[in-house]
DNA sequence: TTCTAGTTGCAAATCATTTGCATTTAGTAT
DNA sequence: ATACTAAATGCAAATGATTTGCAACTAGAA
């Protein structure tokens, strides 16, 4: 299991220590193909606190290891914040794909030149919206 | 107050009865400059229960009067739902400012064209967010 | 004017997320 | 190795947003 030595690396260099919890939680979320809310990534992991769970993915968060995704539902998707994407949901039965093209510093450029109140954008949320090929065919 | 006749035509054209409820909050919608969260809206209506305001938005959204807008924040922000726009958010502050320019047709038919399980986008979330001029200067 | 489906308000429930605090532990200094 | 301290954990309880149940109340059609 090279990969817990990863995982240890990752955390030293974040400058969080290396707990069962936290090891557990990194491959967890390493492991997933979409993001997921709090709840279901506490059912994957048997035995941490649902509450050291919602701290772990703060500190996660704080440290940029992990990113919130908005997904348009009542609770928040967590998800690795390893290369930038976003994602299209489909409305009808929740199936994601990522996807990476969104080509933000054109269109922010453009948007920065008329506003009159920022010039500093740092982020940005995209996600998009509609029926997947399955649902499509129903 | 001609206003009022169109705020029950409004409701009238989407199926909705006018009570005084609905009337107050679609004023208050009316006059918002950005984007609000169900309990400050609450409190601009005196006399109006916060489970019928939850309940009007509910329905206005189904009917397409208001939309959600979600900001990255613990609460979800209401608008009326005019003239497609996007937000530029201050992390700092808060202050808001819209944009317009999102030219995100071409982006989806590009994205499309890529995507294995989606040809059919109905909608997408875009936000942005940095720090607002005045913010910058301090 | 009557009638009824749709609407409201209140109380209480639910659900996600957070806080307080006493106990435990990782990782450094001895 | 051992001792130490700040950081991390788990449990219970709190918080805050939003929802649900239900009885009383209208808007607006007949």
């Amino acid at each position: 299991m090279e990969q817990e030595k990863d995982f240890k690396k990752i955390l030293k260099d974040a400058g969080l220590k290396s707990t069962i919890p936290r090891l557990a939680i990194l491959k967890i979320l390493s492991e997933l193909k979409n993001p997921m809310t709090a709840q279901e990534i506490h059912k994957k992991t048997k035995g941490v606190d649902l509450v050291t769970l919602y701290r772990t993915l703060a500190s996660f968060e704080e440290k940029q290891l992990v990113k919130k995704v908005n997904l348009q539902k009542d609770s928040v998707y967590y998800e690795l914040n390893i290369d930038h994407h976003h994602h299209i949901v489909c409305t009808d039965c929740g199936t994601m794909e990522d996807f990476e093209l969104c080509d933000m510093d054109r269109l922010t450029k453009k948007i920065v030149a008329k506003a009159s109140n920022f010039k500093n954008i740092k982020e940005h949320v995209l996600e998009l919206f509609g029926i997947c090929n399955a649902c499509a065919k129903i």
